[in-house]
DNA sequence: GCCAACGTTGGC
DNA sequence: GCCAACGTTGGC
């Protein structure tokens, strides 16, 4: 299992502002089921990097965590609301969610440009040609080289 | 179970 | 706003 994950999120849908004020929210409407099965990989404690997406510089901006496990995703429920699912039933949901707490914002975000620039993350799944999953892995490696970037600005 | 049509994502 | 990529849907 991957120890890190990578959670996309349009700014003005949730930010990692958002996140910082709120301290932990849960991550709702992933409709998805790649990304659904990736979230019920995740374990308390995982990390993952907070990115931001369709904005003039994509990036990602800091770090969050896993503070709960994968449980149901309460607006595949909610009649009416944006995530609705007719589908799903209060003992057989479909989809999931966990909840995430903000950990630390980058010194320097690291811009999808510069991931793409760094010849050591030449694989990373979010640079994949045509890679929209929101939740995706994230390898150690991959990992490491995303916070040592965010360590010294770009350019 | 195939696959064309359709909808969504998200970088540019 | 465009459009490539790709998941999902639904007719057959």
């Amino acid at each position: 299992m991957p120890p890190y994950w990578l959670m996309k999120t349009e700014p003005s849908a949730y930010s990692f502002e958002r996140l910082h004020q709120e301290r932990t929210t849960p991550w709702t409407g992933v409709r998805n089921f790649q990304a659904r099965n990736n979230m019920m990989e995740m374990r308390l404690g995982d990390l993952g990097l907070f990115y931001h997406s369709s904005i003039a510089e994509p990036a990602a901006v800091g770090i969050c965590e896993v503070v709960k496990t994968a449980y149901p995703d309460f607006t595949q429920f909610d009649r009416g609301g944006e995530y609705f699912d007719g589908r799903a039933r209060p003992d057989k949901p479909i989809w999931y969610m966990v909840d995430v707490a903000y950990l630390e914002a980058f010194d320097n975000p690291v811009t999808l440009a510069r991931m793409r620039a760094e010849p050591r993350l030449v694989g990373m799944a979010l640079l994949r040609r045509g890679q929209r999953l929101s939740v995706q892995p994230v390898m150690p490696h991959e990992w490491k080289i995303v916070l040592e970037l965010s360590k010294s600005p770009s350019g």
